[in-house]
DNA sequence: ATTGTTTATGCACGTTCTTACCGATTCATG
DNA sequence: CATGAATCGGTAAGAACGTGCATAAACAAT
């Protein structure tokens, strides 16, 4: 492997070992940079105090927060079916919908009104088996190999599912929104294969929950345009909001509830 | 099974197994980890001091809390833990597996031991979240039109997405089993598939609850053959397990349990 | 160019953690 | 109550750990 890499490059890689497997061992990573396992157990010091991974005795496990995503799910599910009841109201009867992985983009599904008929294609099973319980929707899985961390196929088998695809609208699960960066995530494989849904349908949702606000990831999932509708949370600033109207995007608020 | 595991990872995973069936045996899981039963008993004493389990004579049983699937899946849901027990004994670390659709094969896959680690391709999304729920395994999602009868992806697209594959095993789900007229199923699109993924895998393992004994169906799937292991239950008639022996398969009994 | 500072790394040391084994004790069951 | 299995506490070996220190490289300012 690369042998002398700078001390940031190093975390780099070891973040992505951590991300694909979730967990990484002293040992190995210090073979494998050639370096000794003090400078690694720094290094792994140093991401779990950034919050990045968390330190076990014989090396680290990725976060629980970044990983499971069943954990991901109940977090704040009471504010992303606001946000969702919101969302569908896009949806038309009739249409052909593809439906990116994501936690938000799940409850979007959940929320569906049962009369709804749709065709309805995604990459995440979790979404398929919510899909299913639509009687009048019909589904299409993406395969491909199933990234642990996104929950969905992401990857080159996936990608050819996509070409098969046209869809009316393209429910993208968003990572960053910022009005200047646009839409942007953390992982790039992800980032790819979202890019590509993303320019093969005719429009573009992002639901996308507050705290998603103005965060800038790495790579670059799509500027924002008029193509794009953003939903965003009763509680978004309205500075931001009007903010992310000027790109010309069409902006959806969830209606407040008391509770 | 699972070599070496961060005694972290080993208590994530009995957590895992304890969501899931809700029980844990010391001896199994020492078993399962290869490591002491000393061992294990300290991680259960440390979970139950941490609130994640009830520490009881011989193991541990999940919280009343933890447990929301035991009342999903019903009764029924006692017969086919029981018969998945028996069909886990047949994967053995680092398979290439394929998974039909079905509601035993996915009690199989939640039954599979937390440290095993598979390739694990399915054409149910149902199965793949549940396979995801497992940390060391790869899980392929095969893609295409849902039915919405089988709950999997079946037709074109998934066959094609089949030629991908040359699985060491095969999980088919079962409709009727008989011993002349062999593995037969309902549905001619679900029969077409479930062909060709078994006639793609080096061995075929069938789970068959006792209701499909002696049935026979309009489509043929596959005859029975010495490369097939058919797992029944333990009720299932002596007459007809060794009219199935006689074709050469390898018949494996789950085991009876009182309670 | 020189000097001082910061940063990254490796090494040595004592400490802590994990685990398997052993003996004494407790538990389930006939 | 007798018996064997399961359990608990202690112990020891080995691995992993953190700290302090020294070295070397990169950088800034003089």
């Amino acid at each position: 492997m690369a042998s002398d890499l700078l001390s940031r490059e190093r975390q780099d890689a070891i973040r992505a070992q951590l991300r694909q497997s979730g967990r990484v061992l002293a040992g190995d990573l210090a073979r494998a940079f050639k370096v000794s396992e003090d400078t690694i157990r720094r290094d792994l010091r140093e991401m779990a105090a950034a919050g990045l991974c968390e330190r076990v005795y014989g090396g680290a496990l990725a976060l629980p927060a970044e990983q499971p995503f069943s954990v991901r799910t109940g977090i704040s599910r009471g504010r992303k079916q606001v946000l969702a009841a919101a969302a569908v109201s896009c949806l038309k009867d009739g249409m052909t919908v593809f439906v990116d992985a994501g936690s938000t983009n799940l409850a979007i599904v959940q929320a569906l009104p049962p009369g709804l008929s749709l065709t309805l294609a995604t990459n995440m099973p979790a979404i398929a088996v919510a899909a299913l319980e639509h009687a009048r929707i019909e589904v299409i899985a993406i395969g491909g190999r199933i990234d642990r961390h996104v929950g969905a196929a992401i990857g080159a088998q996936a990608e050819r599912d996509l070409d098969m695809l046209r869809p009316d609208l393209c429910i993208l699960g968003a990572c960053g929104l910022d009005a200047r960066a646009g839409l942007t995530g953390l992982v790039y494989d992800d980032v790819a294969f979202k890019k590509i849904a993303a320019a093969r349908a005719a429009a573009v949702l992002v639901a996308c929950t507050s705290d998603k606000l103005e965060a800038v990831h790495p790579f670059v999932i799509a500027s924002l345009s008029d193509r794009m509708t953003l939903t965003l949370e009763a509680d978004a600033p309205d500075a931001i909001a009007t903010g992310l109207k000027e790109t010309g995007a069409t902006i959806l608020r969830a209606e407040p509830v008391a509770g």
